[in-house]
RNA sequence: AGCGAUGUAGCUCAGUUGGAUAGAGCGGGAGAUUGAGGCUCUUUAGGACACUGGUUCAAGUCCAGUCAUUGCUACCA
């Protein structure tokens, strides 16, 4: 029988799904190791070839450790709440919920055509109540917790309020609102239930604040930092502007400490763990205070350099700073409220483009330098963010990039403080060393003077050591219908969870799914929807990132209707050992898991703080546009080679009309777009083909490009796209996709087959003893593989069996012996063909549920080597010696050698190295 | 601007701790097969390993610098 790839995978797959070969039980006496994908928000569109490039990774991974013996958790599911399919909703009044199952079921079949070794009985579904229950409770075991600074642990709510009943708020070291009251024991326990209540909203590890958030108007809702590129939404690229509104915030700065240093127990990427450390942003400085010069308030400024202090020519606002109205003289006034007025209503977009310009404004006033009493103005610029530290900049010109130009603008003076830094054009180039003109700090080296800078302002109470992060806490509410309902009603104005029994709270039905008349969200528009019959609900919904920051856990105990999953499932399964998904995570959800994983630790609802252990991004796949030329003004297509003889526009059209070199296969075109190109004239090159040029860029719908793994598993095999998909490059590495390679692929399973059969076709392998050779070149490979595919080298283990293959068939190889471990060394890569040949060689068990071949060393044992000998290091000739042969023999015999006194010409050598089992150098 | 990654055949990539004449697949050339094309088979050409300098008996591999491409972050004081 001749290899039929779509019979032997269809068979095949029915078999594997039928017999649950992929299922996974949790109580075994096996080692467990759990792989993981980044599970996929299903989109209307379908896969491209893009997404199963981890998929497949992570598939033969586990294969492959299932093989060596391991319990393997590999599970798939569906982030399925989300904004297109509310968009989609907006748009036909379609509910989300059907959908999204319908594109969820697309999913499925496109995957299973693959051949994915997932447990199925174990899928997850983000927006089914069964699993957002668990979110909703999660959302609640933040609510009822605080943060302990001192232990750095987040606490049960009921500690706090211990501590507040026996010595009110004064000691208590946790991240709590801003306008948080100082209260004795006594004080609290005189405060009515609602004040208590309201007092211990401050210190929850969710909260409500009235927040400046970034909304965007055309989705409707507000977005998180991470989800705005350039100003504009990631989804969509919408403008967003600046709005306030109450909000649910999640409390993750109490966590950024956690954060960061538990990154260094990770294997991760340093590019990923970077990424988190530059997003959480610790710096280590000083708040450092200025009074004015009238005494009336005190500006307080963060640095890292306080060394620099004696550089200090001015002081900068943000715009924001509300004291600027307080210290603008009257001269001054109107210049400075136009100022600030442009400054706010300048949008994150404008502001990003022109990072570069200086703007800002004088005061009028002035402040003191805390070390020496000079009076410096007071400026207001954009330039310094209202968000960060204290709003306030000291600026220090001859050390800072930006308070240099901003200077050098304005004409403000600029004082050089490091030594050498004075006779230089820009002193910033120069920004450490020994201080000068620095009064008590002059002479020592940065570090130092740092130190010393500090404790001075500490002991003369000039300001104190602060460390700050850039990590914002982030909003939680979404104004959207299609996400989770927050768990929370409204009694009096304030919020109170829904009974932990009376979860999950259903996402109520509604007429339409759009923000109501008010601009409430669109839950508002469900007007009976009362918790009790009485209590208005919270109306926001969560955002995306809920339902994925936990996903993993439930993997473990996927149907567990007591609890979001058993612990001694999570303590069997743990953490996810690999994990594989794109880069562009890193800080969004890869962030959020890590701090919903931590509090779940800290209050004991699992038993380890880091979610996961090893991680990959998987680099994205681009995909290869084709572009046509059409003549202005006519229906005619000119090929590519002679487009500039004409006047022409460039078009995009679908790359399944690309044929090899670049050619356009007009027919195709013709069928994918009749109405354009049924009555279209072409002009042919000179050779009578029709040429397109072709770019790389995204895989996208609106090019044409994205390709579809149905489509080339209809003209392969499953087995060839997962082989074709690993042999593109390395799985980190970002490379384009294009059907050029992937015939070689298919060819080297043909060539597999071949090897078990003979000319006629009919399965032909014996039990006789290989030869040597073949033995040496199976366990070379099995080695090679092994290692390779230990440090997810994916690509190279398929050119490592193609050399295999290659050289087994140049040696005729049919026996037992050698094919039946080879079948076994490929089967993570190709399961179906494997499946195939195992069965024909008299298996019944299946060949996942068998040993991965094993590397022994004694078939590379050699007894003699042919050292190359080179003569200044360049070969010149090769001898064989026996490995027992005495370094003095192999010299003797070398310089005796009649090739090698050719090259030596009679001259006695300065040198010889004789490296075993390796070289031979002679150095003249 | 900062941080990271990459630079090897026309293309996509291997080349593990330094050690031989640097390898795979695709693509190109030639031939066999065919009425012709495709598939298949045989065969062949193609490489200052980005550049410069250093370490070494020996450098694609280690070190320093330069250049190019690319990703992320981006006024964070």
């Amino acid at each position: 029988m001749e290899y039929n790839p779509k019979a032997i995978e269809a068979k095949w797959q029915k078999y594997w799904q039928e017999n649950q070969i992929y299922k996974v039980e949790n109580d075994t006496e096996k080692p467990k190791f759990y792989v993981l994908d980044m599970f996929p928000y299903p989109s209307g569109a379908g896969l491209h070839v893009g997404h199963p490039l981890g998929y497949i990774a992570t598939d033969i991974f586990a294969r492959y450790k299932k093989m060596k013996g391991y319990n393997v958790l590999h599970p798939m599911g569906f982030d399925s709440f989300g904004l297109p399919a509310e968009q989609y909703a907006i748009e036909t009044g379609q509910h989300p919920a059907i959908t999204t199952a319908q594109n969820i079921e697309t999913f499925k079949a496109q995957m299973a055509k693959i051949g994915f070794n997932h447990d199925l009985t174990r899928e997850i579904r983000t927006s089914e109540p069964a699993y957002y229950q668990w979110t909703q409770w999660i959302f609640q075991q933040i609510f009822n917790a605080w943060f302990n600074n001192t232990t750095q642990k987040a606490e049960r709510i009921e500690t706090l309020i211990a501590i507040f009943e026996k010595e009110g708020n004064l000691q208590v070291n946790a991240p709590c609102d801003e306008d948080t009251p100082v209260f004795t024991a006594n004080e609290w326990n005189h405060k009515s239930e609602d004040e208590k209540y309201a007092l211990l909203l401050k210190y929850r590890l969710t909260y409500l604040a009235d927040s400046i958030v970034n909304w965007c108007p055309a989705l409707g809702t507000v977005l998180a930092n991470d989800e705005i590129k350039d100003g504009l939404s990631e989804r969509g690229g919408h403008p967003v502007e600046r709005k306030k509104m109450k909000q649910w915030m999640m409390r993750i700065t109490a966590y950024a400490e956690r954060l960061l240093q538990n990154l260094e127990h990770l294997d991760w990427s340093e590019a990923i763990k970077d990424m988190q450390r530059n997003w959480i942003g610790k710096s280590i400085g000083c708040e450092v205070n200025f009074s004015l010069e009238n005494k009336k308030h005190i500006l307080t400024a963060f640095t890292t350099r306080l060394d620099t202090i004696f550089g200090v020519s001015y002081l900068v606002l943000a715009p924001e700073h509300e004291v600027i109205a307080a210290l603008t003289t009257p001269d001054q006034k109107d210049t400075v409220e136009k100022y600030v007025q442009w400054a706010k209503n300048r949008s994150e977009r404008e502001r990003q483009a022109e990072v570069k310009t200086v703007s800002g404004v004088f005061t009028g006033s002035y402040a003191l330098n805390p070390f020496n009493q000079e009076k410096i103005p007071i400026w207001v610029a954009d330039y310094v963010l209202a968000g960060y530290g204290t709003g306030v900049v000291m600026g220090v010109p001859s050390s800072d990039d930006r308070d240099f130009r901003f200077a050098k603008h304005f004409n403000l003076p600029i004082r050089c403080v490091i030594e050498g830094s004075e006779a230089m054009e820009n002193p910033t180039e120069k920004k450490y060393g020994k201080m000068i003109n620095s009064d008590f700090l002059n002479g020592l080296d940065t570090p130092e003077a740092i130190q010393k800078a500090v404790e001075f302002a500490e002991k003369n109470q000039l300001g104190k050591a602060k460390i700050n992060y850039k990590i914002r806490d982030a909003v939680f509410s979404r104004q959207r219908y299609w996400g989770e309902p927050v768990p929370v009603y409204f009694k009096n104005n304030m919020p109170y969870l829904v009974d932990e029994k009376d979860l999950p709270l259903i996402l109520p039905e509604i007429d339409e799914y759009k923000p109501t008349a008010e601009g409430e969200a669109p839950l508002g528009r469900a007007t009976s929807w009362k918790y009790k019959d009485q209590y208005a609900y919270e109306l926001t919904t969560m955002p995306g990132w809920a339902g994925s920051s936990w996903y993993f856990l439930r993997y473990a105990d996927p149907k567990n209707e007591q609890t979001f999953a058993d612990k001694n499932a999570t303590n069997y399964w743990n953490q996810v050992d690999l994990y594989v998904g794109g880069a562009e995570h890193a800080v969004g959800h890869l962030l959020y898991s890590r701090f919903w994983t931590n509090f779940l630790h800290d209050l004991g609802h699992i038993d380890f703080q880091e979610p996961f252990k090893k991680m990959i991004n998987q680099g994205m796949i681009q995909g290869e546009s084709a572009l046509i030329y059409r003549l202005k003004n006519e229906n005619t297509y000119v090929s590519a080679d002679l487009k500039d003889q004409y006047e022409t526009t460039e078009l995009h059209v679908t790359v399944k009309a690309l044929e090899a070199n670049n050619t356009i296969n007009t027919e195709e075109l013709k069928q994918w777009r009749p109405e354009d190109y049924q009555e279209a004239k072409f002009i042919y090159s000179d050779e009578g083909k029709f040429y397109a040029n072709t770019r790389v860029e995204k895989l996208s719908k609106r090019y044409y490009n994205a390709v579809n793994p149905d489509d080339v598993i209809e003209k392969y095999s499953a087995d060839t796209l997962r082989l074709y998909e690993m042999f593109l490059g390395p799985l980190e590495q970002s490379k384009p996709w294009s059907m050029q390679g992937i015939d070689g692929t298919y060819r080297f399973l043909k060539k597999l087959w071949n090897l078990y059969h003979d000319e006629k076709q009919d399965f032909a392998i014996n039990n006789e003893p290989a030869p040597a050779e073949a033995h040496k070149i199976l366990h070379q490979t099995i080695k090679k593989v092994t290692d390779d595919i230990e440090r997810l080298s994916f690509n190279t283990v398929v050119s490592h069996l193609m050399i295999c293959v290659n050289k087994l068939t140049e040696l005729k190889t049919k026996q037992f012996e050698i094919l039946e471990p080879l079948v076994r060394l490929i089967a993570p890569y190709t399961p179906h063909i494997a499946e195939e040949l195992w069965a024909k060689m008299g298996h019944v068990n299946s060949i996942h549920h068998a040993q991965f071949p094993e590397y022994n060393p004694q078939y590379l044992q050699e007894s003699s080597y042919e050292y190359p000998i080179s003569i200044n290091g360049k070969t010149r000739t090769k001898m064989t010696f026996s490995n027992e042969t005495p370094a003095q023999e192999i010299e003797a015999t070398v310089l005796a050698d009649a090739a090698v006194m050719k090259w030596t010409e009679g001259k006695t050598p300065k040198k010889i190295i004789i490296v075993p089992k390796k070289i031979i150098n002679i150095v003249l």
